[in-house]
DNA sequence: AGGTCGTTTGCATTCGAATGCAAAAATGCT
DNA sequence: AGCATTTTTGCATTCGAATGCAAACGACCT
């Protein structure tokens, strides 16, 4: 018999189709119907390498189109074990630093036939929140850019839901990250520094715990050791502008010889840090003082500030994020791995011989 | 019988109790087994306001904690009915300029207990796609900050999905929207330009088929008339700082005698075009040419700029745009409706006198 | 026509939680 | 204690699609 609209067939007698019952949403069953055929051959028509006659795929697609069908994905979520769903885990500063790298990532996701479900991290215990979020929608994935302890990542490893970490890693601790590790340019810019005849350097650095911050620190540090110049301060900040500024502050505060090159761990402390010598204290900058910072993001390009810059290849960065976790959605076997992409120096305006 | 641990009773006998079986997710059931009650009594546990009774509670916390039990979402939605997501349209643009809406909103929403789905949308047929795959996960609600044609959208309310449009509507149609109308604040700005004695005004705009820059031109060009301040170009950009640079050139190109002042109706062109009158054409901002524009983004404010413009209140937009939908998923039949917000002028150091 | 093999199709079951209904237990009242 | 009433609990079914298995079909060959 073609018709058996539901297990129980409540009325075998009639066959005519109600296109679509005012509040509901066809499914198979009703594109089944309408079709004449099975309920597994509807199901067979959207799964791709399905064994189905070119016939078949005809008349089920026309009734599907007819009743406007469209898979639910939330019960074939349910039967395949696959959300197809992907958590993206991002803190309010990152997304302010680099709102494409949200973009991007979704609209790669979505090529990959994944989606994107959005998670706001603040705190570690926002993280904690977030986790069981994600573990409650079975989220077949996870690409962190904020904060995670080892704790929090221990607990997605033993539910078997892949982690790519983006800008970060866990250190002793085989995870999959993508990362950008600028230390070449680093020694490329102090060298150059160093041939502009630059002796005194301070350094504004991010929150104590943040690692890209740290990372970036050292590398900066070893490279002044190697080229001989004299690391004069370090005064924190938050990556925000005004931390920037009031950073210069502080600088000035703590040395009386003022440095002849700042970095900043990040382009919008360096930006702050820019406006706040040439509009308060009058300093010119390249002139008086050298400024180099990290990121590229694309204002440090503006002309009002063109800074001498460390950029790194967000765009290749999020794409193999969402390529690496897309992966391990496949094949969840599959082993860590360590994605570092080298960064770029930005030639800017804000470097210049030192002053004497 | 206390234990059945599934519909078909395999084993009635044994009620030793495997902990998590390897690459297995604990279910209702195993929560059920381990507490030896039935499958009902933990879906009730998990559904506040239900019937249970404190001894039962508690013994069933103890053995879904024990398995690490979270109840599934997506076994839940079908069974519901209710997916709790809610799609998320935005387009790159967007995302560049409020990069914190997107965070605050995605808070917001988790505080009523709704996901956040994000969808990349930047042409009309994006929005088509994404429409469709949204339908498929089942959303509860959209909320769109991109565009989205007037079929896609009685396509979203044939299927009873609410939609709210963040800064931005369809005309002749009732629909929920949060938007800015900063009307009263651009006439404030006009007429304190006019007792600065200006007199010629050059108009930066977007995208034609941008609604937010039509809204806000035809603001400007109704003020501007109030006031007797004569028209003297208006130049097209696409929102980004290269165009509002390469506005300004064009306009210099197009009117002999230079404009006293400039409306952009984004900031980040008016910086484009202020970065460019400055180092460029050598022009004084705000002594040769005054320059206001619209958004209020963080930005604007940085000492390079100090942008007078008029500010949206994007987090209390966010929040109104959250509360309305889920206000909406909670009852589909709540009526139409807009909320409007004032804009605020930020009075910067972008507009003088106008020179003579 | 009959037989073999490969392809299509349908049947029945499954995923995990929610819920209407009836049975059971607890409570209140005389 | 006995009965009425309320609260708790369990049973059985449901949501919508996917899939292993067996039956039906078709193609091809002798």
């Amino acid at each position: 018999m073609a018709n058996s609209p539901r297990k129980n067939k409540p009325s075998k007698s009639d066959g005519n189709v109600v296109p679509l019952i005012k509040g509901r949403r066809a499914t198979s069953y009703d594109v089944a119907r309408l079709a004449g055929v099975s309920q597994s051959a509807v199901s067979r028509c959207f799964k791709p390498g399905a064994s189905i006659s070119e016939k078949m795929r005809e008349r089920v697609m026309n009734a599907a189109k007819e009743l406007e069908y469209q898979p639910n994905a939330i019960a074939r979520g349910l039967i395949t074990q696959r959300s197809n769903l992907v958590a993206i885990l991002v803190s309010g500063r990152l997304s302010l630093y680099y709102p494409e790298v949200l973009f991007k990532i979704t609209e790669e996701l979505a090529a990959a036939g994944l989606q994107a479900l959005l998670f706001a991290v603040e705190t570690e215990d926002d993280a904690e929140v977030v986790i069981e979020q994600a573990w409650q929608y079975q989220v077949d994935g996870v690409i962190s850019a904020s904060h995670m302890s080892l704790a929090q990542y221990k607990t997605l490893e033993k539910r078997d839901i892949p982690v790519v970490f983006f800008n970060r890693y866990l250190s002793d601790q085989p995870n999959t990250v993508v990362y950008c590790d600028p230390s070449e340019q680093v020694r490329d810019v102090v060298k150059q520094l160093k041939t502009l005849e630059h002796q005194r350097a301070a350094l504004i650095v991010g929150p104590q715990d943040n690692m890209v911050s740290r990372e970036r620190s050292r590398m900066v540090d070893k490279s002044l050791a190697e080229f001989g110049i004299e690391k004069v301060c370090e005064v924190r900040g938050d990556f925000s502008y005004e931390s920037g500024a009031s950073a210069l502050q502080e600088i000035n505060r703590q040395v009386e010889d003022r440095p002849t090159v700042i970095f900043s761990i990040n382009d919008m402390m360096a930006m702050g840090c820019m406006d706040e010598a040439r509009s308060v204290l009058g300093w010119n900058v390249p002139k008086d003082v050298s400024i180099v910072s990290f990121d590229g993001i694309g204002m440090s390009q503006f002309a009002s500030y063109e800074l001498t810059t460390i950029r790194q290849p967000i765009g290749r960065m999020s794409e193999a994020a969402v390529r690496m976790i897309t992966e391990r959605v496949e094949r969840p076997d599959q082993s860590h791995e360590k994605r570092v992409f080298e960064g770029a120096v930005i030639p800017g305006g804000s470097i210049a011989r030192a002053a004497s």
